[in-house]
DNA sequence: GGCGCCGGGATCGTCGACGATCCGTCGACC
DNA sequence: GGTCGACGGATCGTCGACGATCCCGGCGCC
C-alpha cells in the first residue's frame, strides 16, 4: 500500500484529508520562516497558503493570527500579513530584554537548584566546552540553546519562561548568523561556563550578573555585525 | 432618523447590522473581565458569547484567541474558555518580571530623557504627591499606572514597552486590591519619587535600582494580602 | 503636463453549517 | 455492589461563501 501513504510535510496541492487531525499549519508556517522558505519581508497571502498547505483559508488565519503574536509575522488591517524582518536594532531591543528576564531566572535558579540540578548543568557545560574545542558549532549552537532552556526550567518561572519563549523566536535569523563570527564561540563558553558556576554556587546576585553580562556580550557582538 | 440609532455596546440580542464596522468584540469581552462582570473560572462558551454580544461564533472565536495569549482567558483543547484566574503565587511572578523590565527602561528613558520630559515626570511627581495627600485614592492610581506608561514610552523601547503591556493586563484585579491596603500609597509615593529623580538626574543604574526596589516592594506588599 | 477622481482586481473580515472530540451518564456484566 | 463499556448532549475545530475594504491603474479636468 504504498500508493496511499501521505507527505503530511510536502506543500502540494493535497486534496486535503478530512479524517485527519488537521496537521499543525501553524507550526509548518512558523518552520517555513525560520528555514527560509519564506524570505523576509515576503507577503502572506491566506489564500495561496491555504492551497498550498491544502487547509483551509480560516485554518490558516488563525495560524497567522499566532505567528503575528510570537513576532514572526506582521499584519495590517485589510492590507494582509508579511513576514516580519528583524532588523539589528530590534534584535539589539530584545536581546536587552531578555538580558534582565534572564538575569532573574539566573538568580532564581542559583536560590533552587538542586545537586542532581547541578550535575546536570555542570555536564552541558562541559559537554559545551568539547562542542567549541572539536569546532562543531551547530552542536554547539544546540547546547547553548538547551543550556538557557534549562536554566529557565529550574528557575521555576512560568512567566518569564513564556515571555523568553517568545522574544527567542524572533531573532533566530540574527543567532545564526552570530555563531558563525570566528571567535566568538571561545568567547560565549567563557560565559556560560560561569553562569554555570554561579548556579551551582547558589549565588544569586553573581548568577544575575554573569546572565547579564553574557547577554550584554551579546548585543555587542549583534551591534558589531 | 433617531428610530435607526443602535446601541452598538449594549449585548442584546439584535441581529447585528452586516454594515456597521464590527464592533470589537474582543474590547468589550476584556472590558467585561476586568470589570467583573465575567467571574474568575467563568466558563466562556463561545455559542452563549456570540448571542450575548450579537456577532457570529468566529469572531468571539478570534476574540478569545486574542485574550488568551493576553493572558485573561485560558483555554483547553475541545474543552473551551474560561476567564483566567491569576493566584497570588503567579501575581508575584508576574511581577518579579515587570520588576526587571521595568528596571531596564529606567535605565535606558535614564539615558535618553530630555529637559522637557523631564519636567513632565517631576510635573507627575507632583501630582502623586497631592493626590495622595488628599487621599484621592483612584486618582493616585491613574497617575501611578501614567507614570509607569511614560516611563517606558520615555526609553523608547518597544519591546519591553508590548511585554510590560500584556503583563500588567493580568493583574488589574491584584493591583485594584493593593491600592487599598492603608499605608500603601505613603510607601509607593516615596519610591515613585525616587524613580524620577534618577532619571531626572540622567543616572541609569541608580533609576534601575529605584525600579527594581519599587516593584520590590509591590511583591512583598502581595506577598503580604 | 500634472493632479485628482473613479472603476477593477485583489485581499481581508465575517458569517452560518458541518464534522469531530470530549464529558457525563446509564446500563450491562462480573 | 462495583467496574467497564456504550450512548447522548454539549462544545469546539474546520470549511467554503459572501460582503467590505483597500490598492493600482486609467481617464478626465485644470
Amino acid at each position: 500500500m504504498p500508493a496511499h501513504e501521505q507527505t503530511a510535510t510536502s506543500p502540494d496541492g493535497a486534496p486535503g484529508d478530512p479524517g485527519a487531525p488537521a496537521p499543525d499549519v501553524t507550526a509548518e508556517i512558523r518552520a517555513a520562516i525560520v528555514r527560509g522558505d519564506f524570505a523576509p519581508n515576503q507577503r502572506l497571502v491566506e489564500a495561496d497558503l491555504s492551497r498550498q498547505f491544502g487547509v483551509s483559508r480560516s485554518s490558516v488565519r488563525s495560524a497567522l493570527f499566532e505567528l503575528t503574536n510570537e513576532g514572526l509575522v506582521e499584519r495590517v488591517q485589510h492590507r494582509g500579513a508579511r513576514v516580519r524582518a528583524v532588523t539589528v536594532a530590534e534584535a539589539v531591543e530584545i536581546s536587552e530584554v531578555r538580558m534582565v528576564v534572564e538575569g532573574l531566572c539566573a538568580a532564581k535558579a542559583a536560590e533552587r537548584v538542586t545537586d542532581a540540578e547541578a550535575a546536570e548543568l555542570r555536564a552541558l557545560g562541559e559537554a559545551m566546552r568539547a562542542a567549541v574545542a572539536e569546532g562543531h558549532v551547530l552542536r554547539y549552537s544546540e547546547l547553548n540553546a538547551e543550556l538557557h532552556r534549562r536554566i529557565v526550567e529550574i528557575s521555576g518561572q512560568a512567566t518569564a519562561a513564556a515571555v523568553l519563549e517568545r522574544l527567542r523566536g524572533q531573532n533566530v535569523r540574527h543567532r545564526f548568523r552570530l555563531a558563525l563570527v570566528p571567535g566568538r564561540p571561545n568567547v560565549s563558553l567563557v560565559e556560560h561556563l560561569a553562569i554555570i558556576e554561579e548556579i551551582c554556587a547558589h549565588a544569586p546576585e553573581a548568577a544575575e550578573r554573569a546572565a547579564r553580562r553574557h547577554l550584554s556580550s551579546v548585543i555587542e557582538a549583534l551591534k558589531a555585525v
